[in-house]
DNA sequence: AACAAATTGGGGTATATACCCGCGTCATGG
DNA sequence: CCATGACGCGGGTATATACCCCAATTTGTT
């Protein structure tokens, strides 16, 4: 009854959800919003900072920023392009492992979720990025 | 087809709404968390950080660190209470004001939201806080 | 009353996030 | 071929968040 705000709503299961989602990768020592990372840039190959922003909808500092705990965990690695203003960012072999490691465990977290939502809480969630 | 992970789909959510609702209340200098956390103490009184931890559902020493924030901008003031550990956290004139005039910002986006997204969507946010 | 247990809050560390600014680099128009 | 503007990214600052540990205090037990 306290909070009709939705954005507290949204905040709250977020904050909820990452949680679960953190506790199950713990076990390899990555968070969500890692694990995700590493799965967006062994799908595409090599990314720079910006394109990772624009593809993540982050900004592209907080990428930065992000990708930098990666490189300190020696997760990715910068090889330089023709431009030298950019750097493409890529897995190392950890990286690769790491992230073979974390999928089965991500996958548990999803199967969490679906137990304790509803389906129509899932579909809701799932059309909310177009949405917003 | 990209993120069919709840946990990233819950977050981008809250991202995104929460820069709407920032995005109106920058007006008086407020974000989305300090307002609610303001509605809450001006709503009980006084609590002590713990409860507010609690009644926030936050950890302790976040919301010690969310209620230092509320200090620095001076909307907020503790009271010494019998218990030496612990100090009530209460609103102080300056707060009260800026809380008043936070509340028709913080409807303009609520409204925003309502626009934007459909009712199904809105039932299932507001479902969410208590399946999770 | 004395000691153990629980509570409270602060501080350290780490991550995630966004905004702004400036520096270096590239690309393009004269 | 150089100057100007566009682009990419790091760094500074601020907030939000959580975990751990520790000191002070209160509470509960014997």
């Amino acid at each position: 009854m306290d909070s009709q705000c939705y954005c507290d709503l949204l905040r709250t299961a977020a904050r909820k959800t990452t949680a679960i989602y953190d506790r199950h990768l713990a076990e390899v020592g990555l968070t969500l919003a890692q694990y995700k990372l590493l799965k967006k840039i062994n799908c595409v190959g090599k990314l720079s900072i910006s394109e990772l922003a624009v593809a993540c909808d982050l900004d592209r500092s907080t990428m930065g920023r992000n990708v930098q705990v990666l490189e300190r965990h020696a997760l990715v690695e910068e090889t330089s392009c023709g431009d030298g203003r950019r750097c493409m960012v890529k897995l190392t072999e950890l990286g690769r492992q790491r992230f073979a490691a974390a999928l089965p465990l991500w996958q548990a977290a999803q199967s969490e979720i679906e137990a304790t939502l509803n389906p129509d809480q899932i579909t809701a969630i799932t059309a909310l990025s177009s949405a917003l």
